[in-house]
DNA sequence: AGCACGCCGACT
DNA sequence: GTCGGCGTGCTC
C-alpha cells in the first residue's frame, strides 16, 4: 500500500498522509497536484510532496486521494527545495509558502453550493431570514453559498441553509470550483477523403447551384491552402468567414454537407503580436564599460550590484545581458517591484525578443498566469520572464540569470499574508539554486546591498553618466518655514520659485512632475474649538479627508464615513484641515495654473491597470502638463520632456520613526528628481522643506549617495541594525488590550532567558490598532553571522512554552524576518 | 483557513 | 426554556 504526504493550502505545521487507490499508484509522484478531502466537507488541491510506503500511526483514519490532476508534476524538484528554504528563513507554514506560488488557476478549491427544491411547500410559516434565503434563488436552482450571503446581505447564510435543509427545502452539495480554462478556437478543414482531385470535382459538380458556398469553398482552398502540403495551413472559422466576407450559414451549407467539417484547437491566450524583431541597440562606451564589468565580477561572484544613476541606460545593459544568457540556451528572470512600471518595459522587450518574453503579476487573469506557468513548465525554448515577486515560483528549469531591477524599492518585501519574504534576496538564494547569477541594479541602491558590495560579499560595477550626457538636474532647496514666517507663502502650497519654474516650463511646452507622498485631500481634520480630530473606530489613526467624495477615509483598513458639518463633540461648525494631500495640491495647481492640463497619479485614480496606463500614457504623449503623484511617480518611469520636478514637502518624508527613514527619504528624493531633465537642457528640481539645513537635503542636492550611506552605516553599527545585525520582529495582535499587553511583556522576558540583550521590548508601533486588533512588537537583534537554525529553535521552544497560559491563545502571533 | 463543538446572554 | 453569539480545538 502506498501513502502520499501532502501539503494543503493552509497556514498548517505539518504535512498530511493520504492513501494512495491502487490505480493511482504508479502516477502519483512528488509535486503533482491531488485533491483530497480535508476536515468534515472540504476539498482542496493539495502538493504530493513525498510517496512512501510506511502506514501512519492508527490514531486516525486515512482517508484515501480522491483525485490526481496531473499526469507528470507541476512542480519542479528545485521548486519544492525552494519553497522550503522560504518557510525556513521566513519562519511560516509551508502552506502559506504554496499559497503565495500556485496561481489560483491551479488550486482548486471547494465550494458549497445550495439547491433548491421546486417541489418543497411549507408546512409551518418560514422565519424570515429563511424567506430571504429561499427568495434570493428568484428562479435559479443551484447558488453557492457565497452567493447567497451577496443576494441576502446576511452575514452568515450557514445555519439558515441548515434549517432549511432540514426542512427539506433546499439541497447542498460540495463542488470543486472550475480552474484553469483552456481558450479554444473553432478551425475549419477540409474532409479528408476530398483530398483526392475527383473526389473534389465532383463536389464542386454537385456546388454548381448553390454558388455561395461554391465560392466559400474557393475562398477556404485559397486561404489555407490545403491542396499544397507545403504552404498548407490551419484556418479558423472565424478568419475564414472575415477573409471571404461570407455569413456562417453559408458555412453551415458547406459542413452540412459534409465538404468541409469543423475541430476545436486550444489556443494560447499570450500571443504578443510582433511582427519582426528589433535588433539589439549597441552599447554606450559606458555602457560597454560596465557590460565587461559585470562579466568580470560574475567570474568569481554569484552577485553583483550595478549602481547606475538615473538615465544612465541600465537596461539596455540589461537587454545585453539577456540576449546572452538566452543564446546559451537558459532563461532569464527579470523582476521589477511592481506592476505599475512593467508596461513601459514589456513594450521594450517585446520588440527585441517577441513571443520569448513571459510576462506575470496579479493584474493578468488567472488564465493568463496558468498559461505562463504551463509554458515554463513544457516548453523547452529559453525564455524571458518579466514580472514582480511572485515570479519568483514559477517552474524555471534553467536560470542563467536574475535581473533584480530597482533593487532598493521596499515593496519587493511581502507584509501582509505570510510568507513574508523579501524577494531580492529570496532571488539570490533561488539563483543559487540553479547555478545562475544574479544582477541587482539601482540608482540609488539599499544600504544593505551597497555594504555586501563594498565588503566583497558582491561584486560592484558603477555606471555613473547619464545616457547621451544628460546632466544630472540642478536641486534647489527652498526653506518654506523661512517663507511662511515672512508671510511670503501664506494659504498655499507652492514656493514662488516654483510657481516661476512651473509658469516657465509651460511657457515652452515643457512638462511638470509634482510630488507629494500623500493621498487625499488633508490627512487629518480638526475642530477649531474643541480640538476634536476623527479617528477610525477600527484603527488607532486620525481620518484621511478626501474632498471628492466629502469622506474622512481610514487608510489602514478603508473604513470611511461622511464629513460631519459640524464637530460632534461640541457642535460647532469649525473644522480646520490639517497638512495637504495630492488632492489639496491638484485643487490648488487648477487655481494657479487654469489652463494647463493636470492628473494625478495616486491609489486613488490608478485602481486600475488601464486607469494606470492610461495616465501614464496620456503624460509620454504630452496630453497631460502637470502630474501630481505619490510615491507611484518615483518607480522606473522614464520621461522625456519633464524640465521641473517639484517636491512638495521633503519634510513628511524624513521624520518617519524607523530606522531607514533616512535612506528612504533620500532615495525618494533622488529618484523623482531622476524624473527631471531632457536631453539638451538640464533639469530643476525645487525642493520645499522647513529643515533646509537637514544633512539629507544637502546630500541630496549634491547626489552624495556615499555619503549618505557612511552616516547611516555609523549609526547603524553603532545601534544594532542592519546590516550589521538582522531583525526579526514578532507581531504580537489581539483584540484584548490588556491581556495583550500582559502577554507580551511575558513572551519578551522568556526571550530574555535565551537571547538577553538582543531581545527589545515590547514596543508599541507607532498605529497601536489596526482592524480593531491592538498590536505589540518585541524585536530580536541577531548577529549577522549567526546562523538561523538555533534561533528558530529557541523561538519554537519559547512560543510553546507561552501556549500553556490560556490567556496566550488569545493573541496572534506571527514573524517578520529582515523587516522592510 | 474552515468548521464543529461547547458554553453563556436576550428573546419566544 | 431556546436561539444564537463567538471562544477553542482539530483537520490525515
Amino acid at each position: 500500500m502506498k501513502f502520499a504526504d501532502v501539503i494543503l493550502p493552509l497556514p498548517l505545521e505539518n504535512s498530511y498522509t493520504y492513501r494512495i487507490p491502487e490505480d493511482m499508484e504508479k502516477a502519483v509522484t512528488p509535486g503533482c497536484r491531488v485533491i483530497v478531502h480535508f476536515g468534515k466537507k472540504r476539498y482542496y488541491t493539495a502538493i504530493v510532496m513525498a510517496v512512501h510506503d510506511k502506514e501512519p500511526l492508527s490514531s486516525f483514519e486515512t482517508k484515501d486521494i480522491y483525485a490526481l490532476l496531473d499526469a507528470s508534476p507541476v512542480l519542479r524538484r528545485p521548486q519544492l527545495r525552494f519553497w522550503k528554504w522560504i518557510s525556513s528563513y521566513y519562519l511560516c507554514k509551508l502552506g502559506d509558502v504554496y499559497k503565495a506560488a500556485l496561481p489560483s488557476g491551479l488550486k482548486l478549491e471547494s465550494e458549497t453550493s445550495v439547491i433548491y427544491n421546486e417541489d418543497y411547500e411549507a408546512d409551518t410559516p418560514l422565519r424570515p431570514n429563511e424567506q430571504s434565503v429561499l427568495d434570493a434563488f428568484g428562479g435559479a436552482l443551484k447558488l453557492t453559498v457565497s452567493e447567497l450571503e451577496k443576494k441576502t446581505g446576511l452575514r452568515n447564510v450557514v445555519p439558515v441553509v441548515a434549517s432549511l435543509m432540514s426542512r427539506g427545502a433546499v439541497e447542498v452539495s460540495e463542488e470543486l470550483k472550475r480552474g484553469f480554462v483552456p481558450k479554444t478556437r473553432t478551425f475549419i478543414r477540409l474532409v479528408e477523403t476530398f483530398y483526392d482531385e475527383e473526389k473534389l470535382q465532383e463536389v464542386f459538380n454537385e456546388l454548381k447551384r448553390a454558388k455561395k458556398q461554391e465560392l466559400l469553398l474557393v475562398s477556404f482552398l485559397d486561404l489555407s491552402h490545403t491542396l499544397n502540403p507545403v504552404l498548407r495551413k490551419e484556418l479558423s472559422k472565424k478568419e475564414l468567414l472575415e477573409r471571404s466576407g461570407f455569413t456562417s450559414n453559408v458555412l453551415d451549407g458547406l459542413l452540412k454537407r459534409g465538404v468541409l467539417e469543423c475541430y476545436e484547437k486550444e489556443v494560447g491566450r499570450l500571443q504578443i503580436s510582433v511582427c519582426r524583431l528589433l535588433p539589439l541597440l549597441p552599447l554606450s562606451a559606458a555602457q560597454e564599460k560596465a557590460y565587461g564589468d559585470i562579466h568580470d565580477v560574475f567570474k568569481t561572484k554569484e552577485v553583483c550590484l550595478l549602481h547606475g544613476v538615473t538615465s544612465s541606460g541600465k537596461t539596455e545593459v540589461y537587454i545585453h545581458l539577456i540576449d546572452e544568457v538566452l543564446k546559451l540556451g537558459r532563461q532569464v528572470l527579470y523582476l521589477l517591484p511592481e506592476i505599475a512600471i512593467t508596461t513601459q518595459i514589456t513594450e521594450r522587450l517585446a520588440k527585441l525578443f517577441g513571443n520569448r518574453l513571459l510576462v506575470y503579476h496579479s493584474k493578468f487573469s488567472d488564465n493568463e498566469r496558468v498559461e505562463v506557468w504551463n509554458k515554463l513548465l513544457h516548453g523547452n525554448e529559453p525564455m524571458l520572464v518579466l514580472g514582480v515577486r511572485s515570479s519568483l515560483f514559477l517552474p524555471f528549469k534553467d536560470l542563467g540569470l536574475i535581473i533584480v531591477d530597482e533593487e532598493h524599492e521596499n515593496t519587493y518585501k511581502q507584509q501582509d499574508p505570510a510568507p513574508r519574504y523579501h524577494a531580492r534576496n529570496a532571488a539570490i538564494v533561488l539563483a543559487g539554486m540553479h547555478g545562475a547569477k544574479t544582477l541587482l541594479g539601482s540608482a540609488t541602491p539599499s544600504i544593505d546591498s551597497y555594504f555586501n558590495a563594498t565588503t566583497g560579499k558582491y561584486g560592484l560595477v558603477e555606471l555613473s553618466t547619464r545616457y547621451g550626457d544628460v546632466l544630472m538636474p540642478e536641486i534647489i532647496p527652498v526653506d518654506i518655514k523661512e517663507l511662511k514666517r515672512k508671510k511670503i507663502m501664506k494659504d498655499t502650497l507652492f514656493s514662488p520659485l516654483l510657481v516661476t519654474k512651473i509658469n516657465d516650463a509651460l511657457a515652452v511646452g515643457e512638462q511638470v512632475i509634482l510630488f507629494q507622498n500623500r493621498r487625499g485631500f488633508a490627512p487629518m481634520i480638526e475642530c477649531k474649538s474643541c480640538g476634536w480630530v476623527p479617528h477610525c473606530v477600527n484603527c488607532d489613526v486620525s481620518l484621511t479627508y478626501h474632498k471628492i467624495h466629502n469622506r474622512l477615509v481610514c487608510h489602514y483598513c478603508g473604513y470611511a464615513i461622511q464629513l460631519p458639518p459640524a464637530c460632534p463633540e461640541c457642535k460647532e461648525a469649525d473644522l480646520r484641515m490639517m497638512g495637504f494631500g495630492t488632492e489639496k495640491v491638484e485643487e490648488e495647481i487648477a487655481t494657479l495654473f487654469p489652463v494647463a492640463k493636470v492628473e494625478r497619479l495616486d491609489f486613488d485614480t490608478a485602481r486600475t491597470r488601464t486607469a494606470y496606463e492610461r495616465i501614464i500614457s496620456d503624460f509620454e504623449q504630452g496630453k497631460t502638463q502637470i502630474l501630481i503623484g505619490t510615491q507611484m511617480l518615483s518607480k522606473g518611469l522614464d520621461f522625456g520632456n519633464v524640465s521641473v520636478v517639484g517636491i512638495l514637502n521633503a519634510d513628511s518624508l524624513m521624520n518617519f520613526p524607523d530606522f531607514r527613514a533616512h535612506e528612504r527619504a533620500f532615495q525618494l528624493m533622488v529618484q523623482v528628481s531622476g524624473r527631471a531633465g531632457r536631453r539638451d537642457k538640464r533639469g530643476t528640481v525645487i525642493l520645499q522643506t522647513s529643515q533646509p539645513e537637514h544633512p539629507i537635503i544637502r546630500m541630496v542636492q549634491h547626489f552624495a549617495y556615499k555619503e549618505m550611506v557612511g552616516l547611516q552605516l555609523s549609526e547603524r553599527s553603532m545601534f544594532r541594525y542592519p546590516p550589521y545585525y538582522r531583525l526579526i520582529v514578532l507581531v504580537l495582535r489581539s483584540r484584548n488590550e490588556s491581556v495583550l499587553s500582559e502577554m507580551s511583556s511575558m513572551y519578551a522576558g522568556k526571550l530574555r532567558l535565551h537571547l538577553g540583550e538582543r531581545v527589545l521590548g515590547p514596543v508599541t508601533p507607532p498605529v497601536t490598532r489596526v482592524q480593531t486588533l491592538h498590536i505589540k512588537k518585541i524585536i530580536l537583534k541577531i548577529e549577522i553571522a549567526a546562523a538561523i537554525a538555533p534561533v528558530r529553535e529557541i523561538l519554537e521552544t519559547v512560543y510553546a512554552e507561552m501556549m500553556q497560559y490560556p490567556a496566550f491563545k488569545q493573541l496572534l502571533v506571527h514573524y517578520d524576518v529582515d523587516p522592510a
